[in-house]
DNA sequence: ATTACATATGAGCAATCATCGATATGTTTC
DNA sequence: GAAACATATCGATGATTGCTCATATGTAAT
């Protein structure tokens, strides 16, 4: 309660915000739905496991045994991210017999991953 | 053990996995901490209301209050948020009086938010 | 100094999640 | 059909996390 009254308080002193009436703001923001998306997305990416799998797809093809030995993890938690990547269409699979050859569903991912290893190494 | 048993063997037998041997493997894989950095990154990018707070300086630089006022939440969410983020480098202060100016440390935020947009849109 | 404002911080709680172990499903070979 | 293999799924658990409430710090005006 007392923090809404100090925002309310604020609208009238905040330096700079002058220029931002409520109608503007709400012009720039995202949309909730976009947002949530958008965040699903990059919480999917946010886990180094997932991204090992990713940044192994990137350069080729591969089945959940080989990513799971690459990854000296066991299978059953390989899988379990497999699925979580292919549900948001990250992944896609492909079956050959009893193997499953798991890649990228798309080529966005390659860009995504460049522009954050630069965000990194920079500064 | 049950489950290495059952990699090992399959060293043998995977269709397609015969090209790659564990030291081809070694050499395309990314880095423990390399893997842990980008993790971090995307991780922080993983949330609706960071979202909407990145999404939201992309256009302005824009004070605490206002921010909170734009996602309709309370100030200490808000101030949270925005000491995460700046701990990662994406954010910068501005400090002028008693307001606090928050905005984006680093363009790449703008390609990967793009990047990424496009992968939701697309399929 | 006192009051008001703007932001920051600390503790606690509910919810989410990554992994593991065990088991199930599907496939090939004999 | 039985056995071996490859992957998928289920249940449980320890760890992480986003928010709230309360309080602290810093700044400006009277």
């Amino acid at each position: 309660m007392s923090q809404s009254d100090m925002q309310e308080a604020c609208d009238d002193t905040c330096q700079g915000s002058e220029a931002l009436d409520a109608a503007r703001l709400e012009d720039k923001m995202i949309d909730d739905q976009t947002a949530v998306e958008l965040a699903d997305l990059f919480r999917a990416l946010g886990d180094p496991t997932r991204v090992k799998i990713i940044y192994a797809l990137l350069q080729q093809e591969l089945c959940v045994h080989d990513i799971s030995t690459a990854l000296g993890m066991g299978q059953s938690a390989v899988s379990h991210q497999l699925r979580y990547l292919r549900n948001l269409r990250i992944l896609k699979r492909r079956k050959v017999g009893k193997t499953v050859f798991y890649s990228l569903d798309d080529d966005h991912m390659e860009q995504i991953f460049v522009q954050t290893l630069q965000h990194l190494k920079h500064e």
